[in-house]
RNA sequence: GGCCUGAUGGCGGAGCGGUUACGCACCGGAUUGCAAAUCCGUGAAGCCCGGUUCGACUCCGGGUCAGGCCUCCA
Protein backbone atom coordinates (compact mmCIF):
# COMPACT_ATOMS: atom_id res chain seq x y z
CA UNK A 1 0.00 0.00 0.00
CA UNK A 2 1.24 3.42 -1.34
CA UNK A 3 1.29 5.61 1.49
CA UNK A 4 0.27 9.68 0.70
CA UNK A 5 1.34 12.32 3.49
CA UNK A 6 0.56 16.28 2.78
CA UNK A 7 4.32 17.61 2.33
CA UNK A 8 4.19 21.47 3.86
CA UNK A 9 7.21 22.60 1.69
CA UNK A 10 5.30 21.53 -1.20
CA UNK A 11 1.59 22.30 0.07
CA UNK A 12 0.03 19.32 -1.04
CA UNK A 13 -0.68 15.99 -0.59
CA UNK A 14 2.20 13.65 -2.67
CA UNK A 15 3.17 10.15 -2.58
CA UNK A 16 5.89 8.77 0.10
CA UNK A 17 8.93 7.62 -1.56
CA UNK A 18 11.75 6.89 1.19
CA UNK A 19 15.49 7.92 -0.03
CA UNK A 20 15.96 4.22 1.28
CA UNK A 21 13.59 1.58 1.92
CA UNK A 22 15.82 -0.04 4.33
CA UNK A 23 16.56 2.54 6.61
CA UNK A 24 13.51 5.40 6.87
CA UNK A 25 14.24 8.30 8.75
CA UNK A 26 11.97 10.21 10.62
CA UNK A 27 12.86 13.44 12.99
CA UNK A 28 10.47 14.95 15.26
CA UNK A 29 11.36 17.79 17.17
CA UNK A 30 11.21 17.45 21.00
CA UNK A 31 10.29 18.94 24.09
CA UNK A 32 12.59 21.51 26.00
CA UNK A 33 12.90 19.74 29.27
CA UNK A 34 12.62 22.49 31.93
CA UNK A 35 9.28 22.11 32.86
CA UNK A 36 6.19 19.73 32.22
CA UNK A 37 4.21 18.95 28.77
CA UNK A 38 1.03 20.78 28.31
CA UNK A 39 -1.60 18.52 26.34
CA UNK A 40 -1.02 20.42 23.61
CA UNK A 41 2.82 19.79 23.59
CA UNK A 42 1.43 16.39 23.21
CA UNK A 43 -0.71 16.51 19.72
CA UNK A 44 2.59 16.21 17.54
CA UNK A 45 4.02 13.47 20.13
CA UNK A 46 0.76 11.31 19.48
CA UNK A 47 0.52 11.76 15.77
CA UNK A 48 4.15 11.04 14.83
CA UNK A 49 3.50 7.84 16.90
CA UNK A 50 0.62 7.02 14.46
CA UNK A 51 3.16 7.78 11.54
CA UNK A 52 6.20 5.86 13.44
CA UNK A 53 3.74 2.77 13.90
CA UNK A 54 2.63 3.10 10.48
CA UNK A 55 6.36 3.29 8.87
CA UNK A 56 7.24 0.23 11.10
CA UNK A 57 4.08 -1.15 9.45
CA UNK A 58 4.78 -0.64 5.92
CA UNK A 59 8.79 -0.86 6.32
CA UNK A 60 9.04 -3.31 8.71
CA UNK A 61 10.03 -2.54 12.68
CA UNK A 62 14.02 -2.57 11.75
CA UNK A 63 13.94 -0.36 9.07
CA UNK A 64 12.37 2.85 10.54
CA UNK A 65 14.65 5.51 12.53
CA UNK A 66 12.51 7.50 14.36
CA UNK A 67 15.00 10.68 16.44
CA UNK A 68 12.75 12.99 19.03
CA UNK A 69 15.53 15.08 20.66
CA UNK A 70 15.56 16.42 24.15
CA UNK A 71 16.86 19.82 24.10
CA UNK A 72 18.79 20.05 27.60
CA UNK A 73 20.65 23.51 26.68
CA UNK A 74 18.26 26.31 26.76
CA UNK A 75 17.82 30.02 28.38
CA UNK A 76 14.68 28.84 30.47
CA UNK A 77 16.66 25.64 31.91
CA UNK A 78 19.53 28.08 32.97
CA UNK A 79 17.09 30.11 34.64
CA UNK A 80 15.36 26.91 36.32
CA UNK A 81 18.78 25.79 37.10
CA UNK A 82 20.01 29.48 38.77
CA UNK A 83 16.63 30.00 40.73
CA UNK A 84 17.35 26.43 42.51
CA UNK A 85 20.64 26.45 42.73
CA UNK A 86 21.43 23.53 40.63
CA UNK A 87 23.14 22.50 37.86
CA UNK A 88 20.89 22.38 34.63
CA UNK A 89 21.08 18.28 34.58
CA UNK A 90 19.33 18.38 37.69
CA UNK A 91 16.74 20.33 35.88
CA UNK A 92 16.37 18.67 32.70
CA UNK A 93 17.52 14.74 33.71
CA UNK A 94 14.28 15.56 35.91
CA UNK A 95 11.89 17.10 33.19
CA UNK A 96 13.34 14.41 30.77
CA UNK A 97 12.30 11.33 32.81
CA UNK A 98 8.96 12.72 33.62
CA UNK A 99 8.07 13.44 30.00
CA UNK A 100 9.11 10.57 28.73
CA UNK A 101 7.34 8.68 31.73
CA UNK A 102 3.89 11.13 30.58
CA UNK A 103 4.17 10.07 27.02
CA UNK A 104 4.39 6.57 27.78
CA UNK A 105 1.29 7.20 29.54
CA UNK A 106 -0.22 8.51 26.23
CA UNK A 107 0.83 5.28 24.74
CA UNK A 108 3.27 6.77 22.76
CA UNK A 109 6.55 3.78 21.51
CA UNK A 110 10.02 5.17 22.51
CA UNK A 111 11.54 6.64 19.45
CA UNK A 112 14.77 4.85 18.13
CA UNK A 113 16.70 7.69 19.32
CA UNK A 114 16.59 10.15 21.68
CA UNK A 115 19.59 12.73 20.96
CA UNK A 116 20.50 15.52 23.69
CA UNK A 117 21.64 19.02 22.66
CA UNK A 118 24.81 17.98 25.82
CA UNK A 119 25.69 14.78 24.28
CA UNK A 120 26.17 16.28 20.53
CA UNK A 121 28.42 19.49 21.16
CA UNK A 122 31.19 18.58 19.21
CA UNK A 123 28.34 17.59 16.04
CA UNK A 124 27.09 21.24 16.74
CA UNK A 125 29.86 22.87 16.83
CA UNK A 126 31.40 20.95 13.48
CA UNK A 127 28.16 22.08 11.41
CA UNK A 128 28.46 25.31 12.11
CA UNK A 129 32.11 25.16 11.42
CA UNK A 130 31.11 23.69 7.94
CA UNK A 131 28.12 26.42 7.48
CA UNK A 132 31.20 28.74 7.96
CA UNK A 133 33.59 27.29 5.66
CA UNK A 134 31.30 27.23 3.06
CA UNK A 135 30.52 30.81 2.87
CA UNK A 136 27.19 31.26 4.78
CA UNK A 137 27.53 31.73 8.49
CA UNK A 138 30.05 34.53 10.00
CA UNK A 139 31.83 35.36 13.27
CA UNK A 140 31.00 38.98 14.88
CA UNK A 141 31.78 39.66 18.58
CA UNK A 142 31.83 35.83 20.02
CA UNK A 143 28.67 34.81 18.12
CA UNK A 144 28.52 33.55 14.73
CA UNK A 145 25.49 34.30 12.01
CA UNK A 146 23.83 32.91 9.29
CA UNK A 147 24.43 34.80 6.42
CA UNK A 148 20.18 34.67 5.44
CA UNK A 149 21.13 36.05 2.15
CA UNK A 150 24.24 33.91 1.01
CA UNK A 151 21.06 31.00 0.79
CA UNK A 152 18.13 31.49 -1.93
CA UNK A 153 15.97 28.95 -0.99
CA UNK A 154 15.45 30.96 2.39
CA UNK A 155 11.81 31.14 3.12
CA UNK A 156 10.37 28.24 1.14
CA UNK A 157 9.05 26.36 3.89
CA UNK A 158 7.07 29.03 4.87
CA UNK A 159 6.19 30.60 2.00
CA UNK A 160 7.60 34.00 2.65
CA UNK A 161 10.21 36.49 1.46
CA UNK A 162 13.49 37.98 2.66
CA UNK A 163 11.77 41.19 1.30
CA UNK A 164 8.53 40.57 3.46
CA UNK A 165 10.18 39.79 6.89
CA UNK A 166 11.91 43.17 6.53
CA UNK A 167 8.89 44.69 6.48
CA UNK A 168 7.29 42.88 9.23
CA UNK A 169 11.08 43.72 10.82
CA UNK A 170 10.31 42.36 14.18
CA UNK A 171 13.10 40.73 14.40
CA UNK A 172 16.22 41.63 17.24
CA UNK A 173 18.28 44.26 15.92
CA UNK A 174 21.75 44.09 16.75
CA UNK A 175 24.71 45.53 15.59
CA UNK A 176 26.87 43.13 14.56
CA UNK A 177 24.36 41.20 12.48
CA UNK A 178 25.09 41.42 8.29
CA UNK A 179 20.96 41.54 7.98
CA UNK A 180 18.29 41.64 10.64
CA UNK A 181 17.08 38.21 9.35
CA UNK A 182 20.82 36.66 9.84
CA UNK A 183 19.84 34.18 13.21
CA UNK A 184 22.37 32.96 16.02
CA UNK A 185 24.44 29.65 14.83
CA UNK A 186 26.30 30.13 18.41
CA UNK A 187 26.23 32.65 20.78
CA UNK A 188 28.56 34.05 23.76
CA UNK A 189 27.47 32.38 27.44
CA UNK A 190 26.30 35.31 30.27
CA UNK A 191 28.44 34.50 33.17
CA UNK A 192 27.58 31.86 35.68
CA UNK A 193 25.74 29.76 32.79
CA UNK A 194 27.27 26.59 31.58
CA UNK A 195 29.27 27.34 27.84
CA UNK A 196 31.24 24.88 25.71
CA UNK A 197 34.16 25.37 23.62
CA UNK A 198 34.09 26.22 20.40
CA UNK A 199 36.84 27.70 17.43
CA UNK A 200 35.11 31.22 17.98
CA UNK A 201 34.70 31.34 21.44
CA UNK A 202 33.32 29.79 24.05
CA UNK A 203 29.16 29.96 24.46
CA UNK A 204 26.39 27.68 23.73
CA UNK A 205 24.21 26.91 20.44
CA UNK A 206 21.78 29.09 19.30
CA UNK A 207 18.18 27.55 18.91
CA UNK A 208 17.65 26.43 15.17
CA UNK A 209 21.41 24.34 15.09
CA UNK A 210 20.55 21.68 17.29
CA UNK A 211 17.92 19.98 15.30
CA UNK A 212 19.88 20.44 12.20
CA UNK A 213 23.21 18.53 13.81
CA UNK A 214 21.76 16.14 15.71
CA UNK A 215 20.09 15.14 12.27
CA UNK A 216 23.49 15.23 10.23
CA UNK A 217 25.10 13.09 13.19
CA UNK A 218 22.14 10.49 14.42
CA UNK A 219 20.16 10.15 11.12
CA UNK A 220 22.44 11.79 7.97
CA UNK A 221 21.37 14.00 5.65
CA UNK A 222 19.01 14.30 4.10
CA UNK A 223 16.67 12.50 6.09
CA UNK A 224 12.58 11.31 4.99
CA UNK A 225 10.45 13.02 7.18
CA UNK A 226 10.91 15.52 9.59
CA UNK A 227 7.79 16.73 11.66
CA UNK A 228 6.51 19.36 14.45
CA UNK A 229 3.85 21.74 15.31
CA UNK A 230 3.05 23.93 12.38
CA UNK A 231 3.96 26.88 14.81
CA UNK A 232 7.88 25.32 14.15
CA UNK A 233 7.31 25.97 10.36
CA UNK A 234 9.03 29.76 10.82
CA UNK A 235 11.58 30.30 11.74
CA UNK A 236 12.56 27.29 13.56
CA UNK A 237 11.96 24.85 10.20
CA UNK A 238 13.18 27.13 7.62
CA UNK A 239 16.33 28.04 9.75
CA UNK A 240 16.94 24.57 9.67
CA UNK A 241 17.03 23.81 6.36
CA UNK A 242 19.08 26.38 5.79
CA UNK A 243 21.69 25.14 8.29
CA UNK A 244 21.46 21.35 7.43
CA UNK A 245 21.35 22.20 2.85
CA UNK A 246 24.56 24.61 3.85
CA UNK A 247 26.13 22.61 6.01
CA UNK A 248 26.87 20.50 3.37
CA UNK A 249 28.57 22.30 0.23
CA UNK A 250 29.08 25.58 -0.89
CA UNK A 251 26.23 27.38 -2.75
CA UNK A 252 27.75 29.86 -4.24
CA UNK A 253 25.58 30.30 -8.15
CA UNK A 254 24.02 26.54 -7.72
CA UNK A 255 20.47 26.04 -7.13
CA UNK A 256 19.42 25.82 -3.36
CA UNK A 257 17.39 22.98 -2.97
CA UNK A 258 15.49 22.35 0.61
CA UNK A 259 15.38 18.38 -0.19
CA UNK A 260 19.14 18.50 0.95
CA UNK A 261 17.87 18.52 4.06
CA UNK A 262 14.59 16.63 4.41
CA UNK A 263 12.77 14.94 1.90
CA UNK A 264 8.98 15.96 3.36
CA UNK A 265 7.91 18.20 5.77
CA UNK A 266 4.79 17.60 8.44
CA UNK A 267 3.11 19.67 10.47
CA UNK A 268 0.39 19.03 12.99
CA UNK A 269 -2.43 21.57 14.04
CA UNK A 270 -2.77 23.43 16.96
CA UNK A 271 -5.76 22.95 20.31
CA UNK A 272 -8.02 25.17 20.45
CA UNK A 273 -9.13 25.85 24.42
CA UNK A 274 -12.10 27.55 23.63
CA UNK A 275 -12.25 31.28 23.23
CA UNK A 276 -9.26 31.29 25.67
CA UNK A 277 -5.98 30.70 24.99
CA UNK A 278 -3.96 27.93 26.90
CA UNK A 279 -1.43 30.10 29.01
CA UNK A 280 0.27 30.79 32.02
CA UNK A 281 -1.50 33.75 32.75
CA UNK A 282 -4.87 32.48 32.65
CA UNK A 283 -4.28 29.19 34.90
CA UNK A 284 -5.75 26.90 32.53
CA UNK A 285 -2.12 25.24 31.41
CA UNK A 286 -3.61 21.56 30.66
CA UNK A 287 -0.72 19.72 31.59
CA UNK A 288 -0.30 16.15 31.25
CA UNK A 289 1.28 14.94 34.04
CA UNK A 290 -1.54 16.12 35.47
CA UNK A 291 -4.55 14.68 33.34
CA UNK A 292 -3.68 11.81 33.56
CA UNK A 293 -3.96 11.52 37.45
CA UNK A 294 -8.15 11.70 36.13
CA UNK A 295 -8.31 10.41 33.14
CA UNK A 296 -6.78 7.65 31.09
CA UNK A 297 -3.87 8.31 28.95
CA UNK A 298 -5.95 6.27 26.11
CA UNK A 299 -8.58 8.82 26.83
CA UNK A 300 -6.09 11.35 25.69
CA UNK A 301 -4.84 9.86 22.99
CA UNK A 302 -8.36 9.24 21.56
CA UNK A 303 -9.02 12.32 21.69
CA UNK A 304 -5.73 13.77 20.18
CA UNK A 305 -6.61 11.21 17.46
CA UNK A 306 -9.98 12.05 16.68
CA UNK A 307 -9.52 14.96 14.32
CA UNK A 308 -6.99 14.90 11.20
CA UNK A 309 -3.60 15.82 12.65
CA UNK A 310 -3.13 19.34 10.54
CA UNK A 311 -6.76 20.12 11.62
CA UNK A 312 -7.09 22.54 14.51
CA UNK A 313 -8.83 20.84 17.66
CA UNK A 314 -11.10 22.25 20.21
CA UNK A 315 -10.28 20.72 23.83
CA UNK A 316 -12.92 20.56 26.04
CA UNK A 317 -14.36 18.60 28.30
CA UNK A 318 -17.00 17.34 25.92
CA UNK A 319 -14.66 15.99 23.87
CA UNK A 320 -13.08 13.95 26.41
CA UNK A 321 -16.74 12.76 27.76
CA UNK A 322 -17.25 11.48 23.89
CA UNK A 323 -14.22 9.66 24.14
CA UNK A 324 -14.72 7.88 26.79
CA UNK A 325 -17.90 6.79 25.94
CA UNK A 326 -16.18 5.86 22.47
CA UNK A 327 -13.64 3.89 24.44
CA UNK A 328 -16.33 2.64 26.57
CA UNK A 329 -18.16 1.07 23.86
CA UNK A 330 -14.96 -0.76 21.79
CA UNK A 331 -13.56 -1.98 25.66
CA UNK A 332 -17.04 -3.69 26.15
CA UNK A 333 -17.19 -5.36 22.92
CA UNK A 334 -13.72 -6.97 23.74
CA UNK A 335 -14.35 -7.72 27.29
CA UNK A 336 -17.61 -9.45 26.14
CA UNK A 337 -15.87 -11.77 23.31
CA UNK A 338 -12.54 -11.78 25.95
CA UNK A 339 -12.53 -15.82 25.67
CA UNK A 340 -12.17 -15.49 22.13
CA UNK A 341 -8.62 -16.52 20.79
CA UNK A 342 -6.65 -13.78 18.37
CA UNK A 343 -5.02 -15.08 15.28
CA UNK A 344 -1.75 -13.61 14.09
CA UNK A 345 -1.81 -9.73 13.93
CA UNK A 346 -2.26 -8.30 10.30
CA UNK A 347 -3.94 -4.46 10.26
CA UNK A 348 -6.62 -4.56 8.62
CA UNK A 349 -7.39 -3.33 4.72
CA UNK A 350 -9.96 -0.34 5.65
CA UNK A 351 -7.54 0.79 8.74
CA UNK A 352 -4.37 0.77 6.58
CA UNK A 353 -5.74 2.72 3.81
CA UNK A 354 -7.32 5.51 5.73
CA UNK A 355 -3.85 6.13 7.74
CA UNK A 356 -2.26 6.04 4.31
CA UNK A 357 -4.15 8.98 3.17
CA UNK A 358 -2.29 11.42 5.00
CA UNK A 359 -2.78 9.63 8.40
CA UNK A 360 -6.58 9.57 8.18
CA UNK A 361 -7.02 9.00 11.77
CA UNK A 362 -10.66 9.95 11.46
CA UNK A 363 -11.59 7.39 9.34
CA UNK A 364 -9.74 4.38 10.79
CA UNK A 365 -11.74 5.45 13.91
CA UNK A 366 -14.51 4.70 11.28
CA UNK A 367 -13.29 1.33 10.31
CA UNK A 368 -12.81 0.30 14.15
CA UNK A 369 -16.65 0.85 14.60
CA UNK A 370 -17.02 -1.19 11.57
CA UNK A 371 -14.60 -3.80 12.75
CA UNK A 372 -16.56 -3.71 16.22
CA UNK A 373 -19.97 -4.56 14.57
CA UNK A 374 -18.70 -7.35 12.83
CA UNK A 375 -16.95 -8.64 16.00
CA UNK A 376 -20.71 -8.33 18.02
CA UNK A 377 -23.01 -9.92 14.78
CA UNK A 378 -20.45 -12.79 14.25
CA UNK A 379 -22.28 -16.22 13.79
CA UNK A 380 -19.31 -18.26 13.88
CA UNK A 381 -16.55 -18.99 16.45
CA UNK A 382 -13.81 -18.95 13.33
CA UNK A 383 -15.43 -15.29 12.06
CA UNK A 384 -15.30 -13.80 16.22
CA UNK A 385 -11.49 -15.12 15.71
CA UNK A 386 -11.09 -13.38 12.50
CA UNK A 387 -12.99 -10.44 14.00
CA UNK A 388 -11.38 -9.81 17.43
CA UNK A 389 -8.08 -10.15 15.70
CA UNK A 390 -8.86 -7.41 13.22
CA UNK A 391 -9.72 -4.87 16.15
CA UNK A 392 -6.94 -5.67 18.04
CA UNK A 393 -5.18 -5.30 15.22
CA UNK A 394 -6.20 -1.99 13.93
CA UNK A 395 -6.38 -0.73 17.53
CA UNK A 396 -2.42 -1.38 17.52
CA UNK A 397 -1.91 0.51 14.44
CA UNK A 398 -3.48 3.56 16.26
CA UNK A 399 -2.41 2.55 19.73
CA UNK A 400 -5.08 2.30 21.69
CA UNK A 401 -7.13 -1.17 22.60
CA UNK A 402 -3.95 -3.00 23.77
CA UNK A 403 -5.16 -3.19 27.39
CA UNK A 404 -7.21 -6.00 29.34
CA UNK A 405 -10.65 -5.34 28.72
CA UNK A 406 -11.92 -6.46 31.95
CA UNK A 407 -9.39 -3.91 33.82
CA UNK A 408 -10.25 -0.90 31.85
CA UNK A 409 -13.71 -0.52 33.41
CA UNK A 410 -12.58 -1.62 36.99
CA UNK A 411 -9.50 0.87 36.52
CA UNK A 412 -9.16 2.82 39.80
CA UNK A 413 -10.99 0.40 42.08
CA UNK A 414 -9.09 -0.54 45.40
CA UNK A 415 -9.27 -4.31 46.41
CA UNK A 416 -11.32 -4.18 49.43
CA UNK A 417 -14.12 -2.88 47.08
CA UNK A 418 -13.40 -5.33 44.48
CA UNK A 419 -13.08 -8.01 47.29
CA UNK A 420 -16.80 -6.31 48.08
CA UNK A 421 -18.37 -6.21 44.79
CA UNK A 422 -17.53 -10.21 44.20
CA UNK A 423 -18.75 -10.90 47.08
CA UNK A 424 -22.06 -9.31 46.51
CA UNK A 425 -22.88 -10.47 43.19
CA UNK A 426 -21.85 -14.37 44.38
CA UNK A 427 -25.23 -13.15 46.46
CA UNK A 428 -27.00 -11.95 43.54
CA UNK A 429 -26.61 -14.80 41.61
CA UNK A 430 -28.12 -17.05 43.77
CA UNK A 431 -30.69 -14.72 44.53
CA UNK A 432 -30.88 -14.94 40.58
CA UNK A 433 -30.25 -18.70 40.56
CA UNK A 434 -33.44 -18.67 42.73
CA UNK A 435 -35.37 -16.18 41.16
CA UNK A 436 -35.74 -14.22 43.52
CA UNK A 437 -35.72 -10.77 41.74
CA UNK A 438 -36.04 -8.48 44.86
CA UNK A 439 -33.17 -9.20 46.23
CA UNK A 440 -31.30 -9.41 43.30
CA UNK A 441 -32.40 -5.81 42.56
CA UNK A 442 -31.96 -5.11 45.82
CA UNK A 443 -28.12 -6.27 45.60
CA UNK A 444 -27.65 -4.23 42.21
CA UNK A 445 -28.96 -0.97 44.37
CA UNK A 446 -26.48 -1.54 46.77
CA UNK A 447 -23.88 -2.14 44.20
CA UNK A 448 -24.75 1.48 42.31
CA UNK A 449 -24.56 3.00 46.03
CA UNK A 450 -20.74 1.55 45.26
CA UNK A 451 -20.18 3.34 42.17
CA UNK A 452 -20.53 -0.15 40.74
CA UNK A 453 -22.83 -1.17 37.30
CA UNK A 454 -23.93 -4.63 36.66
CA UNK A 455 -24.68 -5.81 34.03
CA UNK A 456 -26.17 -9.58 32.82
CA UNK A 457 -24.60 -11.52 30.46
CA UNK A 458 -25.12 -14.92 29.31
CA UNK A 459 -21.84 -16.03 30.80
CA UNK A 460 -22.91 -14.67 34.63
CA UNK A 461 -22.36 -10.77 35.66
CA UNK A 462 -19.42 -8.52 34.93
CA UNK A 463 -19.18 -4.78 35.97
CA UNK A 464 -17.77 -1.57 35.91
CA UNK A 465 -16.95 1.59 38.08
CA UNK A 466 -19.01 4.05 37.05
CA UNK A 467 -17.23 7.16 35.68
CA UNK A 468 -17.49 10.64 36.73
CA UNK A 469 -19.15 9.71 39.95
C1' G B 1 0.34 44.86 6.61
C1' G B 2 2.35 39.76 4.68
C1' C B 3 1.66 34.40 4.82
C1' C B 4 -1.53 30.15 6.15
C1' U B 5 -5.59 27.28 7.93
C1' G B 6 -10.64 26.32 8.96
C1' A B 7 -16.31 27.17 8.70
C1' U B 8 -20.60 20.12 7.81
C1' G B 9 -26.59 17.49 11.51
C1' G B 10 -27.72 18.67 19.17
C1' C B 11 -22.11 17.71 19.80
C1' G B 12 -17.39 15.62 17.70
C1' G B 13 -15.80 14.62 12.81
C1' A B 14 -14.62 12.27 7.47
C1' G B 15 -15.13 11.17 2.35
C1' C B 16 -17.39 12.49 -2.07
C1' G B 17 -19.65 16.57 -8.22
C1' G B 18 -25.40 12.86 -8.48
C1' U B 19 -26.11 7.05 -3.95
C1' U B 20 -25.89 5.54 4.52
C1' A B 21 -19.67 8.31 6.65
C1' C B 22 -18.54 7.11 11.46
C1' G B 23 -18.83 8.20 16.76
C1' C B 24 -21.44 10.52 21.10
C1' A B 25 -26.40 12.02 22.49
C1' C B 26 -31.73 11.33 21.32
C1' C B 27 -36.06 8.48 19.62
C1' G B 28 -38.57 3.63 17.96
C1' G B 29 -38.15 -1.75 17.79
C1' A B 30 -35.79 -6.63 19.06
C1' U B 31 -33.55 -8.96 23.21
C1' U B 32 -33.55 -9.10 28.83
C1' G B 33 -37.22 -11.26 35.10
C1' C B 34 -36.08 -5.80 35.18
C1' A B 35 -31.81 -3.12 33.80
C1' A B 36 -27.14 -2.62 31.29
C1' A B 37 -24.75 -4.11 26.98
C1' U B 38 -25.76 -5.53 22.00
C1' C B 39 -28.41 -5.69 17.39
C1' C B 40 -31.96 -3.49 13.79
C1' G B 41 -34.09 1.08 12.46
C1' U B 42 -35.86 6.55 12.29
C1' G B 43 -34.87 11.59 12.59
C1' A B 44 -31.06 15.39 11.87
C1' A B 45 -26.13 18.85 7.91
C1' G B 46 -23.11 21.52 4.89
C1' C B 47 -21.52 30.34 7.00
C1' C B 48 -23.37 34.11 3.10
C1' C B 49 -23.59 35.87 -2.18
C1' G B 50 -22.52 34.86 -7.10
C1' G B 51 -20.57 31.46 -11.06
C1' U B 52 -19.47 26.64 -13.70
C1' U B 53 -22.65 22.16 -14.38
C1' C B 54 -28.13 18.36 -16.46
C1' G B 55 -26.78 18.30 -11.18
C1' A B 56 -22.39 21.14 -5.85
C1' C B 57 -21.72 20.17 0.90
C1' U B 58 -17.92 18.73 -2.80
C1' C B 59 -15.12 22.91 -8.25
C1' C B 60 -14.27 28.60 -9.20
C1' G B 61 -14.77 33.93 -7.55
C1' G B 62 -16.13 37.36 -3.75
C1' G B 63 -17.62 38.22 1.26
C1' U B 64 -18.26 37.23 6.56
C1' C B 65 -16.54 34.91 10.85
C1' A B 66 -12.88 32.15 13.69
C1' G B 67 -7.90 30.58 14.51
C1' G B 68 -2.56 30.35 13.64
C1' C B 69 2.41 32.20 12.04
C1' C B 70 5.46 36.66 11.02
C1' U B 71 8.85 37.32 18.48
C1' C B 72 9.85 32.06 22.82
C1' C B 73 6.04 28.45 21.46
C1' A B 74 3.27 21.71 19.69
Amino acid sequence: MKLHIHDTLKREKVEFVPKNPERVTLYVCGPTVYSYAHIGNARPVVVFDVLFRLLRNLYGEAHVVYARNITDVDDKINKAASDQGVDISVITNRFADIYNADMRALGALEPTLQPRVTHNMQAIVRQIQAIMDNGHAYAAEGHVLFDVESYRAYGALSNRSLDDMIAGARVEVAPYKKNPQDFVLWKPSKENEPEWQAPWGAGRPGWHIECSAMIEANLGLPIDIHGGGHDLIFPHHENEIAQGVCAQHSHGVQGHNPAEYARYWMHNGFLNFGTEKMSKSLGNVKLVHEMIKETPGEVLRLALLSAHYRAPLDWNGDLLDQTRARLDGLYGTLRKFADVAVREVVTPAGVLEALCDDLNTPRALAELSALARVLETAETEAARIMAKSDLLAAGLALGILQGDADAWFKAGASEDLTATVEGLLAERAAARAAKNWAESDRIRDALNALNVEVMDGPGGASWKLKVGA
